[in-house]
DNA sequence: GCCGTTTTCGGCCCGACTGTTTTCAGTCG
């Protein structure tokens, strides 16, 4: 099997944390890990594009000829030499001493050179026995905080929670921030405000005539676990929830300036920057300056401006073509939840929903929507009770009579059928046949290698009957990867056929993801974006899908259930 | 290590806070 994206992106990560505790120059590690990251969103295997040679590696930005040959070393060998001699040149558990929280490279070097540190237990044993404040640099407020961080595990790599999870937190202290005398402004920017499916932490911008009175104010918030640092325009604080929390606090003229740094990506802010250099502009938080004197910065639209830029969404800030796309007039017009006509996965209590029919329409009527799509599982899915031929016929006869009722929804009968490992249908054709639209999905055997994996869903895509394949690689944020599989083939059958891909709105899920979603639409595929709701109220989940579909580029031409209920079901017809 | 309406060499984003330091390095985002 082929190397991974992930797997190439991994070590070239980590060669770029040893070059780090070796003091190389920070600009070569920074070529490591921008090219980390341009492998991992390659929706392309690059063990694909490195057999077709070096040269279409180098199309990658940020990838030369010396990281080409060295992708090409991996992807034939597995391995790279340039990573090993680093392991040799660096001694063991360095790495992880970095990775807490409070120590970087050259902390990390100097308790290795003064006190042969190594390990996070000989670091915890070191901080005990007051050793590690002899260590030049080092105090004993230092050694207070590394124990603490180590206690909390604070060495066990970050935790990201999902964005839905977080905008809980946000928005109510978003709130709270507002109420703070002289506030103007109050925003949530960072990967947030990109829709990014987890964050890390929450970046807030507020704009206030008394900087020092916000910063105070905030580190007075009754969740307030833990103050981190506490400056007068500057403030950070842990959650009782665990959730970091920064703020920074702006006068008006900076606002769209820090608004624009603070949302990022890091990526992006290069990008733009780079292109301010070009016309002698520096670009900070503060606004945009020529040489002392600030030039604009009060809104974000002042920021592009001034690089001959037009304002673009968020969610694409992501240095991923979005720069070039801007000054080249051609940035998309991204589908938005207001565009949505309709719900096209849902299950009822006649599976393992917990409203009922009439309660999931009722609630999609007040939504506004046009359509939905009742989606109950079959009975391979045994765990939800799922409906047999005869349970959807008699389920039919319910919707049917409902629909007589309804004024301005119309509810089309589907169901979540099954694919089986083998790539059959748990549902018969004639059964198939009965149904408005169908939609399939995988439940079961997430684990199949990758051919047999893709040859699953191509097998279930043959069947001329299925509309949409939901959810399609089955992973779960943080709990389940996702399936490995050959995309790439799916989406090209799934073009052929006129097969709908998902964008299944659930937080944990989100998925397609945003690189997929791209991947899919510039294969000529048309997306769907639905909740999969299992009760009224997640049929507000819409929103977390279409934030992710954005990301992903989505327009509303690509987005199939933005179309009018007569537009759509032509569209199904093909 | 990458990259080029400023370049094939010489740049590469930039500032706040902390702690330890007597003027700043390290870390972080």
């Amino acid at each position: 099997m082929d190397i991974e994206n992930a797997e190439v992106a991994r070590l070239f990560s980590e060669l770029a944390e040893l070059l780090e505790l070796q003091e190389a120059n920070p600009f070569r590690i920074r070529a490591y890990r921008n090219a980390a990251r341009v492998i991992e969103e390659q929706p392309e295997p690059v063990a694909a594009l490195a057999r077709e040679g070096v040269q279409r590696l180098m199309d990658l930005p940020g990838i030369g000829e010396d990281l080409a040959t060295k992708i090409v070393e991996i992807v034939r060998t597995g391995k790279l030499k340039a990573l090993a001699e680093a392991r040799r040149a660096v001694p063991r558990g360095l790495v992880d001493l970095m990775r807490v929280r409070g120590l970087g490279p050259k902390r990390a070097r100097a308790l290795y050179s003064g006190l042969g540190v190594t390990t996070l237990k000989q670091l915890e044993r070191a901080l005990k026995t007051g050793k590690v404040r002899e260590v030049p640099g080092f105090g004993a407020r230092t050694e207070a905080k590394l124990l603490e961080e180590l206690g909390t595990g604070g060495a066990a790599g970050e935790r990201r929670i999902l964005r839905a999870v977080a905008a809980q937190y946000g928005e109510t202290l978003l709130s709270f921030l507002r109420e703070v005398p002289g506030v103007r402004h109050a925003d949530i920017a960072g990967s947030f405000r990109r829709a990014r499916e987890t964050v890390g932490d929450l970046d807030l911008l507020v704009d206030a005539q008394d900087p020092p009175a916000v910063t105070e104010a905030f580190v007075t918030y009754p969740e307030v676990q833990e103050i981190l640092e506490r400056g007068p325009t500057k403030a950070s604080v842990r959650l009782r929830s665990g959730l970091q929390v920064d703020l920074r606090v702006l006068p008006p003229e900076s606002y769209g300036a820090g608004l624009h740094y603070f949302t990022g990506s890091k990526a992006h802010n290069i990008a733009v920057r780079h292109l301010g250099q070009l016309r002698k502009l520096k670009i900070n938080e503060y606004g945009v300056f020529r040489g002392s004197r600030r030039v604009s910065g009060a809104t974000e639209e002042d920021v592009f401006r001034a690089v001959g830029l037009e304002w673009m969404p968020p969610e694409i800030r992501e240095n991923r073509g979005e720069v070039e796309a801007a000054a080249k007039g051609e940035l998309p017009d991204l589908v938005e939840l207001g565009d949505i006509r309709g719900d096209l996965q849902m299950h009822t209590t006649d599976s393992d929903g917990r409203d009922d029919l009439d309660a999931m329409a009722r609630a999609a009527e007040e939504l506004g929507y046009e359509y939905i799509a009742v989606t109950d599982h079959t009975p391979a899915v045994a765990i939800t009770r799922g409906l047999d031929r005869a349970g959807f016929r008699r389920q039919r006869k319910r919707i049917d009579r409902l629909n007589t009722h309804l004024k301005r929804l119309t509810v089309l009968q589907s169901a979540e059928v099954d694919i089986h490992p083998d790539g059959t249908l748990d549902l018969d054709d004639v059964a198939l046949d009965a149904l408005d639209l169908v939609v399939v999905s995988i439940h079961s055997a997430f684990d199949l290698p990758e051919r047999r994996q893709t040859e699953r869903v191509l097998r279930a895509l043959e069947n001329r009957r299925v509309d949409i394949l939901a959810h399609p690689t089955g992973r779960l944020i943080g709990r389940r990867a996702p399936m490995r599989m050959q995309l790439n083939r799916i989406f090209e059958a799934a073009a052929e056929r006129g097969v709908l891909l998902e964008v299944n709105a659930q937080p944990e899920r989100l998925d397609l993801d945003d690189v997929q979603c791209r991947a899919a639409i510039e294969a000529g595929v048309g997306i769907v974006i639905s909740t999969d709701a299992h009760a009224t109220a997640e049929l507000r989940f819409m929103r977390w899908g279409v934030d992710q579909a954005r990301r992903g580029w989505a327009r509303k031409p690509d987005v199939a259930n933005t179309r009018t209920l007569s537009q759509l079901l032509k569209l199904l017809a093909r």
